[in-house]
DNA sequence: ATGAAGAAGGTAAACGATTACGTCAACAGA
DNA sequence: TCTGTTGACGTAATCGTTTACCTTCTTCAT
């Protein structure tokens, strides 16, 4: 493959004006600039990005490295990513890198990246690499945080207000008459679930609603692991009038294990969820769910980012909160009177809204 | 940030040495290697992947050139293709670029990463970018389609069966009694859809049933795209018995037109489609389709083009064709008795099965 | 004592750009 | 004529590795 220094003995100039030409980097008269652009098409040359690289110290790459590319909400944040960096005036690259939760494995990838002198780095942190973030940060590397942080690293992010939300569902589930209300939680080392479940003990409290244990099962963060905690919750006796699923895989678990059972919904228990996706209207019922503006955070994170390493901003860093919505549907449905008289464990009875 | 000399010096010996203890590419005395071992990470090196990459001419990095990461099957192809490149011993880096379906994008992606350099590239072409593709197999450079391929372009490839796929499909619907099965078919220049209509052609024709133009609808390949197109298809008079989805995005179309406008499905009209995805069991009703092995299609392309990059194999480009299977769900039940006396377009009834 | 072989590690030339400085001619103003 | 300025472009150092060749000691058989 053809060199700059080819081009240049072809077109019968120095190497410094065809990089001069290519990167429009200073004037060249118009004839000589046209000998070089027919000598790079008649060689088919193409710079060496590598070689620029080198020279340059940036490469126009940055990382994203998420839990999996699978799981729609991260598929939503990857290409908000892409929406931004592929808009901008020189084309930025993003690697992915999915870690399924194992630190081990989003260490391996903190490694390659930086072998790889990625630009900046997008991260849904699994767990705890918090040295490795940390010295990072030190450095001033671009670093930002999306959907979840890690305590005690004070980083640019990009959330949403996880207790909040998860707090208006189970106001919305208490108002739908619901009181023996569950959580099918995932686990997860970073803080974004654990939030989740502090809105729900939160506005259970407000309620003077009990949060026995029993109701609160946690399971590993896929969706076969999700439907055998499902049916954990589906033994309980009394069976809880409602469950609140702390993400997508949880909710989907949740629906294969009471369709397992022949139960219905809401019928027989309710459901309501985080994470609203394109496909949810096609479920029946159809499942009440907080919707984190997924495409948007990405985004956001993205710009963040790239201000960062154009270093158009300095300073503290910041933390970016976004608006989540409730969108109510038919899973999250009032209360049946029959239930009411075989599992109601609270004390006041409120009327279904 | 240090560099190998750097390293050097503080161990006392030369950069040479350093490299080798780094990459064990020859024999180093122990004692020295402690030391080289010590200094780097006193300074905290780390290798520079550019610079590397510069001088060993690869880079350790693919491009993966797809039409949206938002589409489950895409995602799942791309954590294919992760699933194999992580687990090589030198781990392999993957660029994600989403074309959207449009060969503009698709072109650029494709020179920013020829220049990034990729070591080999896997990609769903979008449409017309043959002379390019072209041009990168005469310079032998490593290359797999996925999903489609182009006419004329002779280059490794993974696919399925699309055309038997869909005729298995067709032939299903008209085992189940239904005989005006329209079409929902979204816009692509590449073969795939155009082998599943083909497909539905064919098998309509040995089964002798019309396929008039007003059956089959055609439109952009995403969703409110495909619910206007779904919605054009209930217009007609006489409903169609069933209506077959060329994709994913096809069939989220066709329900969403289908529960706007109060129909049920199957009893009003059936649904058969391409694609089946992790959440396609909550959907009610559930759909019947096909479901690719997109993932194994990911893992496939990424180990065939992982050996043509190392030069494991070379001569003849291979054509892979996996199995994809008909799940069969509601979604295609038997045709009503009290439809078939409004609708009955074909000649000959046939039972339900 | 000598030469060969082996063990350990050093030297310096690439790789392919970018870019701080230089150079040289033409021309203007004094 | 001389000096300064401008326009157009060239020279070569540099980015941080890898790796083909050397060099220098030891050791050992003859």
């Amino acid at each position: 493959m053809a060199n700059i220094r080819d081009v240049a003995s072809r077109a019968g100039v120095s190497v410094a004006t065809v990089s001069h030409v290519i990167n429009e980097s200073r004037f060249v008269a118009d004839e000589t600039k046209a000998r070089v652009l027919s000598a790079i098409s008649e060689l088919n040359y193409r710079r060496d990005g590598i070689a620029r690289s080198l020279r340059r110290s940036h490469t126009g790459t940055i990382g994203a490295i998420i839990s999996d590319v699978t799981n729609p909400f991260f598929s939503d944040l990857v290409k908000g990513i892409d929406n931004v960096v592929h808009n901008l005036p020189n084309r930025v690259n993003v690697m992915l890198c999915n870690t399924e939760e194992d630190p081990a494995k989003e260490r391996a990838y903190l490694d390659v990246l930086m072998e790889k002198r990625v630009d900046g780095l997008i991260v849904a942190p699994a767990g705890d690499n918090r040295a490795y973030f940390q010295s990072l940060i030190e450095q001033s590397f671009p670093l930002v945080f999306v959907d979840r942080t890690l305590s005690g690293i004070d980083v640019e992010s990009v959330e949403v207000d996880n207790l909040a939300a998860s707090a208006s569902v189970i106001r919305h589930l208490i108002d739908q008459g619901h009181r023996r209300i569950a959580v099918l939680k995932a686990t997860l080392q970073a803080n974004s679930i654990g939030n989740r479940l502090s809105g729900y003990e939160q506005e259970m409290a407000v309620a003077g609603l009990s949060t026995s244990r029993e109701l609160v099962v946690e399971c590993a963060s896929d969706i076969v692991s999700a439907q055998v905690g499902g049916s954990r919750l589906l033994d309980l006796d009394p069976l809880p009038d409602a469950v609140f699923c702390t993400n997508n895989f949880m909710t989907l678990g949740m629906v294969r294990a009471i369709n397992a059972r022949g139960l219905r919904c809401p019928e027989d228990i309710a459901i309501a969820g985080f994470d609203d996706f394109l496909w949810a209207d096609a479920f029946r019922p159809r499942i009440t769910a907080v919707a984190q503006p997924s495409i948007e955070m990405g985004e956001e994170a993205a710009r963040l980012l790239m201000s960062r390493i154009a270093k158009t901003r300095s300073g503290q860093p910041v933390h970016r909160l976004l608006d989540t919505s409730l969108i109510v549907r038919e899973s999250s449905g009032p209360r049946q009177l029959s239930r009411s008289l075989t599992s109601a464990p609270g004390t006041g009875d409120r009327a279904p809204a």
